[in-house]
Parts: C-alpha cells; structure tokens; sequence
DNA sequence: GGAATGACATTTA
DNA sequence: CTAAATGCCATTC
C-alpha cells in the first residue's frame, strides 16, 4: 500500500469490477480481459483476484466471467457451482468451456 | 516499503 | 492442439 503515492480514488480496483459485472445483462458473460481493458487497465489476474475476495457474492454476477479462452477459470463458491448458474441462464458450457462463446460475450461499449 | 499471491493472458516448445 | 514458461497488475501479508 502506497501512503504517499495513493490515488484519490475512493472505489478500488474491484469496486470498479463490480459496476461493469452489473452491466452484464442475464445470458451474458464477460472476461477478465474486457473487464481489465474496460478500466483502461492491463490487471487481468488483478481482476479475478478481486473475485476471489468476493466480498458481495450476491450483489454481484461474479459467476458471469470467464477467461478469454471461453473456459470457466473458476469460482468461489466451486467450477460446477459456476457452471450451474450460468446454464441456469442460458449459456450452454460444454466439457467446462462456453459454447457460442462469442455471441454469449457482452461488449461493455454497447 | 517489500515479498508473496491469484477466479489471467500471451508466447514458445 | 496441448503443455509449460514468462509476464503483468492490483491487493494482501
């Protein structure tokens, strides 16, 4: 943690994850990479790091990215609990990767 | 202030 | 195509 060379943002790296995953629209999902570029940043791994903290499980679709690859990366709460959730809304996985992974794939530009 | 960690990405073999 | 190695960034110990 930096006490001098602190930034005047109040919302962190996460913070900032957060109101981007809300965009998602249900049947969507997003990467890490498209998150991380969406906040002119490069912290891919910082990104899912911040999931993994996961600090509002509910509050935010947490479960709704994936790596760029289309596969799952993981979850908190387990792959296969991801995988449920994300089917639930339409997305079909097979073999733990996202089928139509592109056309799934939400542009935050839009 | 510095080392270690991780739900990643990219390149090379 | 699969596997391994390297790089990157922010947060936490």
């Amino acid at each position: 943690m930096n006490s001098k060379l602190k930034k005047n943002n109040h919302l962190t790296f996460n913070e900032h994850c957060y109101e981007l995953l809300l965009k998602i629209p249900k049947g969507r999902v997003s990467t890490y990479k498209a998150i991380a570029e969406a906040l002119n940043s490069k912290a891919y791994q910082a990104v899912g790091n911040a999931m993994n903290s996961n600090p509002n499980p509910v509050s935010v679709p947490c479960h709704r990215v994936v790596n760029t690859d289309g596969r799952l990366g993981g979850y908190a709460f387990g792959s296969d609990r991801k995988i449920e959730l994300l089917t639930e809304e339409g997305i079909v996985i097979l073999d733990g990767k996202v089928q139509d992974f592109k056309r799934v794939l939400f542009d935050f530009k839009e």
